[in-house]
DNA sequence: AATGAATGAGCATTCATTCAT
DNA sequence: TATGAATGAATGCTCATTCAT
């Protein structure tokens, strides 16, 4: 993980500070996208100076890169929760995997639109980093596919298309609300991606 | 669909520009984004002075909108071609729909990005407008799959999953490229995404 | 010499705004120093828009560039004059080389100052190259010192100090105004600074 | 001289600190100039905290003012030393004066680089003071060159192009370096610049 | 109809200075 | 006395849009 260099030193108050930038930049992202979101908006937004950013974060860019740290910890977390590491049965696992991470979607429903959509912004070195993160939690997925027995290359797509199709009811948000429940969709999601290794 | 205002009356001619400032426009989007794209860069791509970009269109706005217009054209063409009309078993013709559709998304992969993650910059009317000609091709699925029998529920569920994972292969493609053929991938999502109408 | 890049390629219409840009830069960095003008202080004084001034320079930095290409062609304009250039008599042409740069330094006062005092803030190949320029100057004295037949060391040092000499009565001048004539001075650096070359 | 003001009373104290800070200042102005340099900068170089600057200095301009203060004196302590008083023969004491002049001009090559191009930067109250202590100086030359019998006016321009030439090996180090020795600079400039003087 | 020169609102970023600790 | 976190005014530069030719 690339580290964001900051003017301050202290660990303690750049965490803090940090985490009000990224709540700010979120609220502010989510209804401008990045561009059109100016760093004073993210400063209002945080309740921190306009100059009082640059003390946290570098330049623009950075924020971004730690608004997407910020959301991968979100997955990493819930992913590495404790009832989910316990499970033995592969199956078994697989499924509340799969769910954890359709309601981590759900959850954070502005921030999965946020990342879908703005990860063209990121510097490419941020956005490689991002996305070596986003392989692990794939590998998470793959890991439990092997497991239950699929080949390398079924479990490869398969795990991908576990967590691409998770963001579903978010990315469609606009066609299924008001039709749909989040459990209606969770369950169909969990019905259709999970259905051929269910049953080997 | 609403209609972009052009100072130049000639129709004949409005459209060939058009075409052009499109042509010119996705190159330039793709390597961008929209709203790193100068209309500077997008006069020089397409071959135009800038200020006549400005006889074609009234603002940059009108310019993504043109975008996504020419897009959604492109799967209705697709979709209403001759030979999947004329299908008449519904399972059939819901196959070779679905298949119809992932190969635009593959054929025009740089486009589908630039439509997935540039949505959020058109303006409100034209978003919806843009929205409303999406949910007529969902239409299009619920339809085959209700004559196929599904519930409505089921029927809107699932045709909107079939239009959101037909782009599996172009969204993941950092991740899927170099690991499985275009074949391949199309072949999983009709395993996974047809399965359970098929087997109506 | 270093072309600065102009979005304009009317070469009449660029050699014109630039001239004003100049202009108007000479009057503002006399009063305030490079740093301290501000490019709307420029834009101001020069009778362009803001923006306009980036359609014939790419930064700040090239209009303190075109000031010392301004400036070193003042010197080249003046010394290679034609009075000058028929006087046959090495001795002769000395002096008359030598009235003639403390003549530009005089009439150029507010930009000589400026030119003593801003080099540092020049960009690296840019400063490279007015200091060759300026290298040419010396060079033009240091030949007829040759032809006077000091030894090469003798000139080059001697042409050194005639050129930096020229500028005695400018950066002196709160010293000097209203006690010495520009003539007197004239005369004085003449009287000091060419006797031995004069005695050969 | 003018006083700068200081927060903190001691005096032993405010000595020693500015010390610190104006030799910080020298090097980050060498390397920058007045107007890049950061206070930030000058702290770091001066190991002093950013605050603790200000409990010394009312503002960054006191800085360069501190820094001219410290130039002037190095300039009278050397042309005060006793072996320049004891001398009774003016003309001796005006050679070994010059030469002094002209040595402390090399040992402070970037100090005089700095003098030269950063006082346009001072406060005007501030200039008109570093002046008239240059002035004195220039007094210092005329009083010798009126002891040995040169006219009001030869004395004062005299005098000044003492001042002003001695700093030529420094201000023309870009043409100079490697050519010539500081010894030989020198010499010439005793040469040229004492001649008629020392012809009375 | 076609062009590109001109414009200024808007933005990221820097930095002198203040002030709570 | 010493420190450095906080602040926002100020500035270089970009770019959508207009308009004279």
């Amino acid at each position: 993980m690339k580290q964001v260099k900051s003017r301050v030193k202290d660990t303690r108050l750049v965490d803090e500070k940090r985490k009000r930038i990224v709540d700010g930049a979120i609220k502010v992202f989510t209804k401008k996208g990045y561009h059109k979101a100016t760093v004073r908006n993210i400063a209002e937004a945080s309740g921190l100076g306009l100059g009082s950013i640059y003390d946290y974060v570098k330049s623009k860019d950075d924020i971004l890169y730690l608004f997407y740290q910020n959301y991968m910890n979100s997955f990493y977390a819930k992913l590495n929760s404790a009832d989910i590491q316990l499970e033995d049965d592969p199956k078994k696992r697989l499924l509340i995997t799969y769910r954890a991470h359709i309601d981590v979607c759900f959850e954070l429903e502005d921030q999965v639109m946020l990342a879908f959509t703005q990860a063209r912004y990121m510097k490419k070195r941020y956005l490689k980093d991002i996305l070596t993160r986003e392989a692990e939690i794939v590998a998470k997925f793959k890991e439990i596919l092997l497991e239950i027995g699929l080949s390398d290359g079924e479990a490869d797509l398969t795990a991908n298309n576990l967590v691409s199709s998770s963001a579903f009811g978010v990315l469609r948000r606009w066609n299924l609300k008001g039709k749909h429940t989040r459990e209606e969709i969770t369950d169909f999601l969990c019905d259709v991606n999970l259905k051929s290794a269910m049953e080997r």
